[in-house]
DNA sequence: TCTGGGGTCCTATTCCTA
DNA sequence: TCTGTAGGAATAGGACCC
């Protein structure tokens, strides 16, 4: 209607919603004995590394992704458990139900947090911050587990004040935080001039030191500084694009669901290896695993990419595409095994690993063919997932895994964070 | 004091082809 | 037929995230 006042559009609200110490926190709603002590959830081998922690092991200085043997000495107290990942899928998956009574833009990051568009969610259920106020109480009264929420007008700083939001560590355990912490836009550019580089979503160790080195500490140095200059140390794309958070211009949307560019499994054995037809028994372990997602998933790829960590934690990938996309073990394996006999293994082999890339829908795919022109049957791969549906994983495995130490199935999660042998 | 496993993205180099 | 070159695809490595 000509000369109608506009309506008032609510202003773009962003959440980012984070578990406290998610997979920890989960252990110890399951086993009430861990309560209140300092738990650590991870390997617990000499080459395991730490998953999550409580709060309580955190006052110890524990953090994720330290190896465990330093995590023990941190804190030789803590109790370690291995962990239970189809336990934290459950736990994430209801979180997520709660989420959908709000909105339907969910992009999930892991299994602990997600990005959440509530923009259009306000009229209905209140400004950003009633609605993760409410999430929060949700989360607590129907999982008994405590989330941090940032709100804010853009993905990033949403992330970054969810950091704001979080609980403190102590001998006694959390300190409870804000819970839910609000940037408004107005607010949004000061507040992160407040903030170290190494704060900002894609600044890590490496990036850190090469700002340092022009020096670049904080993100208002960030942002007063010229991409050019920037672009001297980090490159021209990660320049202009740090540049442009730390003026809060991040118009990245909210991405509900999107296709896995790459399927793959990695084993570090708690033995280096040196003999080459175990590390084939190997490759054949993990293209049984990475193929049998990929037909699930009913995807096929072109590209086959080997990866090996040697004892001195030198890594090194090969890869190879083939002409057509396939998901076939044994078209896999073949490269696999090309691509391995040609490194040498002298070193010993601490970890191995397989993961198809280059993906696309099966369906609309034309069939893998031998030279001859055949097509390269898929039946057999096929007739293994019909069995193991009807009489479990272990009722087929590959014949170099028979008899062997080696349990024949991979599973996704398994030994996530290390073997637990010594 | 030793560094997991699942990924994504970016960059540099090499190789091929027009 | 040889040479130079521009551009794209493939490959390798590394940084980063949870």
């Amino acid at each position: 209607v000509a000369g109608a006042a506009p309506s008032a559009s609510p202003e773009r609200a962003i959440l980012h919603v984070d578990m406290d110490a998610f997979f920890a926190s989960v252990e110890a709603l399951e086993h009430p004995e861990l309560r209140n002590k300092p738990l650590i959830v991870g390997g617990d081998g000499a080459r395991g590394v730490v998953a999550s922690c409580s709060y309580e092991a955190r006052f110890y200085g524990v953090r994720s992704a330290m190896p465990s043997s330093k995590a023990k000495r941190l804190c030789p107290h803590a109790v370690f458990v291995s962990g239970s990942y189809g336990l934290y899928e459950t736990y994430s998956k209801r979180m997520h139900d709660i989420f959908k009574d709000f909105t339907p833009l969910i992009e999930g990051i892991s299994l602990d947090e997600a990005f959440l568009d509530v923009t259009g969610a306000q009229r209905l259920f209140g400004s950003g911050e009633q609605i993760g106020q409410r999430i929060r109480e949700r989360v607590r009264d129907e999982l008994g587990l405590t989330v941090s929420v940032g709100v804010a007008t853009t993905k990033h700083v949403a992330k970054l004040a969810s950091e704001a939001a979080k609980p403190k560590a102590s001998r006694q355990g959390p300190i409870p935080g804000p819970g839910v912490f609000v940037v408004t836009e107005a607010d949004a550019v000061p507040f992160l001039h407040g903030l170290p580089v190494r704060a900002l979503w894609g600044v890590g160790p490496a990036a850190a030191q090469r700002l340092e080195s022009i020096g670049v500490q904080t993100v208002r140095q960030l942002a007063n500084m010229a991409p050019s200059v920037i672009a001297s140390v980090l490159g021209k794309a990660s320049a202009q694009h740090l540049h442009d958070l730390a003026w809060n211009r991040d118009d990245r949307d909210v991405v509900v669901e999107r296709a896995a560019k790459s399927i793959g499994h990695e084993q570090t054995y708690p033995r280096d290896l040196y003999d080459r037809a175990a590390l084939h028994d190997q490759l054949v372990r993990l293209i049984d695993a990475v193929t049998v997602r990929m037909r699930a998933d009913q995807v096929v790829g072109r590209t086959v990419q080997l990866k090996v960590r040697f004892a001195t934690f030198r890594t090194i990938t090969r890869s190879r595409s083939l002409p057509k996309p396939t998901a076939n073990s044994s078209a896999i394996l073949k490269i696999a095994d090309d691509l391995l006999n040609a490194i040498d293994i002298a070193e010993g082999v601490r970890l191995l690993g397989v993961s198809m890339s280059n993906l696309e829908d099966a369906a609309f795919t034309e069939q893998l063919q031998f030279l001859d022109g055949r097509p390269v049957s898929t039946d057999l791969d096929d007739a293994i997932d019909l069995i193991r549906q009807r009489f479990g994983d272990g009722s087929v495995v590959p014949a170099p895994l028979v008899g062997s130490t080696s349990p024949g199935r991979f599973q996704r999660g398994e030994r996530q964070w290390g073997p637990n042998a010594p």
